[in-house]
DNA sequence: GCGACAG
DNA sequence: ATCTTGTCGC
């Protein structure tokens, strides 16, 4: 599974086209193995954005007795940074590095949970939808903000949520994660209807406005998440 | 033509 | 995304 580099530096044009193509080839019915891990995936950069640092956080899902969730690995993964940050193309900078994250991590998840759209984009192919393609793995995005689609306004209680829509098309859902608190951007990757998107994400919940999985990888790609582990940590 | 625009 | 302390609120 190594990336060459014609698949990821393109110029836009020939993106766009290429994440055209491979919408195609997107499923969005339920077709996911009894999970037992669920990776949370995020980017972050260093040195003023030359380095792209992936990290993946692999947890393991206790259903019973009660729904629990364990860290069992986590993997930082660095890189050059190849491609600007263009709205729209973001995958094509951000997944190389992740697959690197991704090929040293020892067990392989059954559900991937990505900061980003799945596929609330314009041509359907949000970071979330390209990487659970390429690894041919159930993927579901989680943003913190709006990239496409429209929505009305969102109920107030943990658990609210209204349809986000592009046309007639329902693309991904506004999910109130957290009580008074801005709500998330849950839509669909790979592999996986947004019914089901919607009831993983409830079930990572913890008392946070994120699902424990992508927090935790958010926490371990950013630079300010490093920094204040480390002072929690001293404070033991 | 004028905005909008994941991370 | 990133630069960054304290501070307001549940």
């Amino acid at each position: 599974m190594n990336a060459p580099l014609h698949e990821w530096n393109l110029l836009p044009k020939d993106a766009i086209a290429l994440q055209k193509q491979l919408a195609k080839q997107l499923e969005l019915a339920d077709r996911i193995d009894p999970v037992a891990h669920i990776a949370g995936m995020d980017i972050g950069f260093e040195d003023d954005g030359a380095t792209t640092r992936a990290a993946v956080v692999l947890l393991k899902w206790d259903p019973a007795p009660a729904p629990d969730l364990t860290v069992v690995e986590q993997i930082v993964h660095r890189e050059p940074t190849r491609m600007p940050y263009v709205p729209g193309l973001l995958s094509f900078r951000e997944i190389p590095a992740a697959l690197g994250a991704f090929e040293k991590l020892s067990i392989m998840p059954e559900l991937i949970m990505v900061d980003g759209q799945g596929i609330a984009h314009p041509r359907r192919l949000g970071i979330a939808a390209h990487l659970g393609l390429w690894l041919d793995l159930p993927t579901i995005g989680i943003a913190k903000s709006r990239l496409y689609g429209k929505y009305a306004e969102v109920g107030e209680a943990r658990g609210d949520w209204v349809p986000l829509r592009a046309g007639n098309d329902t693309i991904g859902a506004v999910l109130r994660s957290r009580a008074k608190v801005k709500p998330v951007f849950v839509s669909p990757g790979h592999r996986i209807s947004l019914e089901t998107s919607l009831d993983w994400v409830m079930r990572c919940l913890g008392r946070t406005k994120l699902p424990e999985p992508t927090r935790l990888a958010d926490r371990l790609a950013s630079r300010r998440g490093q920094r204040t582990k480390q002072l929690q940590d001293s404070l033991f």
